[in-house]
DNA sequence: ACGACTTCGTGCACTCGTTCACAAGCGCGT
DNA sequence: ACGCGCTTGTGAACGAGTGCACGAAGTCGT
């Protein structure tokens, strides 16, 4: 399949893609010019890091690494970015500037990686006008212009869980097509609308669980029964 | 198998468990005594959520519904944070109180599902003795002493790339074992240390991925080939 | 007391992703 | 010019996780 560019990229794959960018970025900074897959697969470390897994996400986008010689780190960043669309530089709206919020649009990583935060959104009044990581704070009702005058955007919803659901309406209604949902809660959307959610105590109730099996597992004192 | 109890609980499942919980917490306030795996499937929403996979979820935890009625709310909140190991209320040393580890710092979401922030750490010397969140921050030095003293503790890692690994090192020889790194880096780590991992821009690139599909599927104009 | 209805628990088939193993391809040294 | 060693690309085996379908078990109404 000499054309056979890019068919379907697997979810997994998907994933990966954004660490393997990472690295390579690092790679190409420090003049490196070649990796191996089994370099890579060192670099982004851990669970995702086995060099078969390495060569078989990559030959989903049809890229071609050199036998012998391994890949060529600026080519292989150029199309891990054509393949995830950062060729454009992604507006982002973000609503709510609470705790987190300020957070997120001081946070530098997104200007560097493809992303540039494009206004901030706040439904209290009180908040409106405020300056954060130097945007202005708008409000909730210039939504719609922001994300037609950017011609699309991401979306980012940092408020509290009551909040969240509602924000979301407003982002779709807006014509806001992805959505990263910081807020505790499950967001209703409709089809073609994209939902991904960070939530952090989650994280950290994954890694109690682990704590709480290791524990188990060394001093299996006796665990009061039913 | 009538005292299977729990055997080996599938990781997909674990990640899983934080979910239900968190639906299962709204029910219980809202007085619900009573729910079945439908109605929980569509809490919790989206990917996570078919009746089925709940039904098997929970059957791993060797949790009795009642056939013809569900679950009991209550009952099933005790067996999964007993599951997850929430009977304790776990202690948690933030490193890096630069903007990300002040919003954690300073997000409630944590002391309401069984965490407490028990120390925050930042290298800085100029940052030591500031106050956020109600904690003054604490010189690295001091990590080993609260770690011991806590009797354990998850360490949260919000500092630079750069210092991450170091930072992670230190964690582990103060005896922390479960690390959450919002560093955009991998860390390397000896066996049975336990690390996960956010990166706030990798969501958004996996979001952008399916924006540009979507674009491109819609408007296959031409994209400028190599 | 009994039947109809609801909902759980679970074996089975299937899909998706990972790992393995190896042939094909490329560069370099001689 | 040629062979040797390295690394890719990929088919095939394997494993984990999901969805389905149905038996088991309990409740509610009559």
């Amino acid at each position: 399949m000499t054309s056979a560019r890019r068919r379907h990229v697997p979810d997994a794959t998907v994933a990966r893609l954004p660490l393997y960018l990472r690295s390579l970025h690092a790679l190409a900074e420090e003049g490196t010019t070649t990796v191996s897959s089994e370099e890579l697969a060192r670099l982004v470390g851990g669970g995702a890091g086995s060099p078969a897994k390495v060569r078989k996400d990559l030959s989903h986008l049809g890229t071609y690494g050199t036998r012998g010689v391994g890949y060529d780190v600026a080519q292989l960043v150029d199309t891990i970015s054509a393949e995830l669309g950062l060729a454009r530089r992604w507006p982002v709206v973000l609503v709510g500037v609470g705790n987190l919020g300020h957070a997120l649009a001081g946070y530098g990583g997104f200007a560097s990686r493809g992303f540039r935060i494009a206004a901030l959104f706040d439904a209290d009044p009180a908040r409106v006008g405020e300056v954060v990581g130097g945007l202005a704070v708008r409000p909730m009702g210039e939504l719609p212009a922001v994300v037609a005058e950017q011609g699309g955007a991401i979306g980012v919803i940092a408020t509290p869980a009551e909040a969240a659901q509602d924000v979301c309406d407003a982002l779709v209604a807006a014509g806001v097509r992805s959505v990263l949902n910081f807020a505790p809660t499950a967001l209703e959307v409709p089809d073609g609308v994209d939902v991904r959610k960070v939530d952090l105590a989650v994280e950290l109730q994954i890694l109690s669980f682990h704590e709480h099996r290791r524990a188990r597992a060394e001093q299996p004192r006796q665990e009061v029964p039913a």
